[in-house]
RNA sequence: GGCGGGGUAGCUCAGCUGGUCAGAGCGUGGGAUUCAUAACCCCAAGGUCGGGAGUUCAAGUCUCCCCCCCGCUACCA
């Protein structure tokens, strides 16, 4: 049999389930379910991501023991999945994966020694202990680079992380690292060889650009004495596995890889039938699914993923990505509260042009309920249905007009077989399968709703009223009334992945036995419903929403939150509401230096509060004294090696040792002709590391015509090397 | 700076390899109808297809230049 895995990531389990948990968890279970439908055996894996200092402080803030607080998370994330149908209960997830599982260290564990043991592709080891210093962002649960904090507030402090705006910490530590910068080639052939390995396109563009623009390596422990809720590396007691090292492996431990006692539980072939699976995720965590965990799989000589496949995030009608803070995400219970579980699935996969951002509100969601489900959908079900209660005693009419009768038929507008309806349902229904397979989830929806657009005019044409009122048009009555009745077979099937509380409630109303699930979409054929048998009762399937009610309703319990928030809880910690858990980066490496201690993050390093160009503001006098200005003599000058632009001067700045400046004016200027010439430097300006070679200052330049191109500035009279200039 | 994706009706977007491609859905306005959840059906916007130039018998659809938005990335220090 075929089988089929899915994946949505796990969820780090320190906040609490938000749209971006319940978009994808939605998607992968459509998929499953629609699978399932195609003749697969499925294998639907969700969970959380429960280890890492982020978890350790969340559930400290909370006052609980990271055990107590992960339980809790997941108990909410649990409670939100059985609520929209996702959890196995419902059909949904076959396993609810936490990282916190024993198979899982069993497992994890395995993979360490594994990829410790083999060598990378250009034949060095995996593995190797080295030493990491850095600032780490705790909630990011990541290292910063320099270019990816804000400058600290006051002198000497701390710089920022730039998501929370929280002070990062100094972080340094004997680490093992993981050599991902001998991956790059086979990465690069892998996504060559496998076009649809990342997926969709744009999102492949963008893995294979950054994959050729060099890897690093990425450390993957941390002192078990700073980070301790976490899986320990094995034989090393004190060090313990990085988060993402740890996350990515649950796709795999699940399924059995590496754990005996997994196996006993479920089955010594679980991982040979299900692996290769298919990675749904958010766009935000491409990179680690995308580079990373093939290269680790490589490391292991474990086989690769099928595909990975990214989508986009839900943002606010300004395009704004949700956030708790900024008040503008949806909230889940709110959602639940006022609108049906399967309006809400059907929205996610309708609305959003997979793999795209897109923008929500309540209201837009509000309005495709009562467009699409309610006037569209429900109402074709219940128009066809009332009629056939009220003509036909609720009995499945004949499909088939008499040869004697056809002559009628034809005058009311009606062909006297269903062929042309027929047709188009099963290309509506083909179409619908190509886009679901090409995780084109809107589209195929969009087909269905077409042919629910074509049927509503097949009714409104035919006038069944009027031919209820002929009894020499019964016959052609019937025919009208069976071949509505029987596209909504075909729609209960092909939308049961989406919808399958709806697609069940069509199904027993139409009188049909049996449950859509079990029908395959692609062998649907026309006349499946029995002449002569019962239909069911009819009941609305999705009630028209009160527009101006539930809004109005829904704005009061957002204002109330925000009160009730702003009186009982502390500023919330995490600003970013990220699809995914396990949202931070994979840490920077160290970089060729070792172990340079990250400097304060330079003014000027964000752009945030510029000023509108053209527009003259003033700065103080100081902040004028702040900028440190020097007269500087050049003693060397060289061009960097496998560099375009960067020459590496040193500069005699009046100090006892010359400073190392590097400047991007190499297209510009030949090295040799500025030795011995005075420049202008910035002198307290950060340090920072170009090409592996740190510069000290920066060299100051006119910026000339639209190229922008350097003209050193100078002095025309001679100044001793080290003059400030102010 | 580089790479990628976009800029098409009020809104959300379709429009592949150039010639009914100037469209759909929603919203809005009008009409018709009554089986249905005031639902369904019909008609209506005259939108410079971001701007400009070019190729062609013919260009949202190809080429070049420019502007704007988004994403990724960088040797912008």
């Amino acid at each position: 049999m075929k089988t089929f895995y899915v994946t949505t990531p796990i969820y780090y389990a320190n906040s609490l389930p938000h749209m971006g948990h319940l978009y994808t968890t939605v998607v992968g279970d459509f998929l499953k379910r629609y699978k399932r439908q195609r003749g697969y055996e499925t294998y639907f894996l969700t969970g959380t991501d429960e280890h890492g200092t982020n978890i350790e402080r969340a559930s400290a803030r909370a006052g609980r023991t990271p055990r107590a607080h992960v339980d809790y998370v997941v108990g909410e994330l649990k409670k939100m999945f059985g609520a929209y149908a996702l959890d196995s209960e419902h059909g949904g997830y076959d396993i609810f994966m936490r990282t916190t599982e024993p198979f899982h260290y069993e497992g994890a564990s395995e993979f360490w020694r594994r990829a410790a043991a083999r060598t990378t592709p250009k034949g060095r080891e995996n593995i190797y202990k080295g030493f990491y210093e850095g600032w780490f962002c705790a909630p990011c649960a990541t290292f910063k680079t320099e270019a990816e904090m804000i400058p600290a507030a006051e002198e000497g402090g701390p710089p920022l992380c730039p998501i929370h705006e929280r002070p990062l910490d100094k972080v340094s530590e004997e680490s093992y690292f993981f050599r991902l910068s001998d991956y790059d080639e086979v990465l690069l052939e892998l996504y060559e060889a496998r076009p649809d390995f990342v997926r969709p396109e744009a999102r492949r563009n963008e893995v294979i650009s950054l994959v050729r623009g060099g890897l690093e390596d990425v450390s993957i422990s941390r002192l078990k004495s700073s980070v301790s809720w976490a899986i320990p590396v094995p034989d090393d007691p004190q060090h313990t596995v990085y988060i993402w090292f740890d996350a990515l492996l649950n796709y795999i431990t699940a399924l059995g890889w590496g754990s005996a006692e997994r196996r006993a539980q479920v089955g010594e072939d679980l991982f040979e039938k299900f692996w290769p699976g298919v990675h749904l995720l958010g766009k935000d965590i491409l990179r680690q699914h995308a580079v990373l965990w093939p290269a680790m799989l490589l490391a292991a000589g474990v086989e690769l993923p099928r595909a990975v496949v990214a989508h986009g995030l839900w943002l606010d009608q300004t395009g704004r990505k949700g956030s708790k803070t900024l008040g503008n995400a949806l909230e889940l219970p709110t959602l639940l509260r006022h609108f049906q579980v399967d309006a809400v699935r059907y929205f996610l996969l309708r609305e959003m042009s997979f793999g795209q951002d897109c923008k929500v509100d309540y209201e837009v969601i509000l309005e495709r309920s009562n467009s699409d489900l309610a006037s569209g959908f429900g109402n074709l079900v219940s128009r066809t249905l009332t009629m056939i209660h009220k003509y036909f005693d609720g009995v499945v009419p004949l499909p088939d007009i008499n040869e004697g009768r056809r002559l009628l038929a034809k005058r009311a507008g009606v062909d006297s077989d269903a062929q042309e309806l027929s047709t188009s349902l099963e290309l509506m229904r083909d179409q619908f399968l190509l886009h679901v397979d090409d995780y084109a989830f809107h589209r195929a929806l969009e087909a269905a709703w077409g042919m629910i657009a074509r049927v509503d005019k097949f009714i409104s044409d035919a006038k069944p009223w009027e031919l209820a009122r002929d009894e020499e048009q019964r016959e052609t009555l019937g025919a009208v009334l069976y071949r509505s009745a029987e596209t909504l077979r075909w729609l209960a099937v092909l939308l049961y992945p989406v919808m399958p509380e709806s697609a069940r409630a069509v199904w027993k109303q139409l009188g049909l036995e049996g449950d859509p699930q079990d029908f395959d979409p692609a062998r649907l054929s026309w006349g499946g419903l029995r002449a002569g048998e019962r239909v069911g009762e009819v009941a609305p399937l999705f009630p028209r929403i009160d527009k101006a009610k539930t809004m109005s309703e829904i704005e009061k319990e957002i204002a109330q939150r925000k009160e009730a928030e702003a009186q009982t809880s502390p500023p919330p910690s995490t600003t970013q509401e990220g699809a995914h858990a396990t949202q931070a980066a994979v840490p920077g490496a160290p970089t060729a230096a070792g172990t340079q201690p990250a400097q304060p993050p330079q003014t000027g390093a964000t752009e945030a509060g510029a000023p509108p160009e053209g527009v003259a503001t003033y700065i103080s006098i100081e902040d004028f004294v702040k900028v440190e200005l020097r007269a500087g003599q050049v003693l060397t000058a060289e061009r960097v090696p496998k560099s375009d632009k960067l020459l590496r001067f040193t500069v005699d700045v009046g100090e006892p040792e010359p400073r190392q400046i590097l400047a991007g004016i190499a297209e510009h200027y030949e090295p040799e002709k500025l030795v011995g010439r005075k420049l202008v430097i910035v002198a307290n300006l950060k340090p920072r590391k170009l090409r592996g070679f740190e510069s000290q200052g920066m060299v100051l330049a006119a910026s000339v015509g639209e190229e922008g191109r350097p003209v050193l500035a100078t002095f025309t009279e001679d100044v001793p090397n080290g003059a400030r200039l102010k």
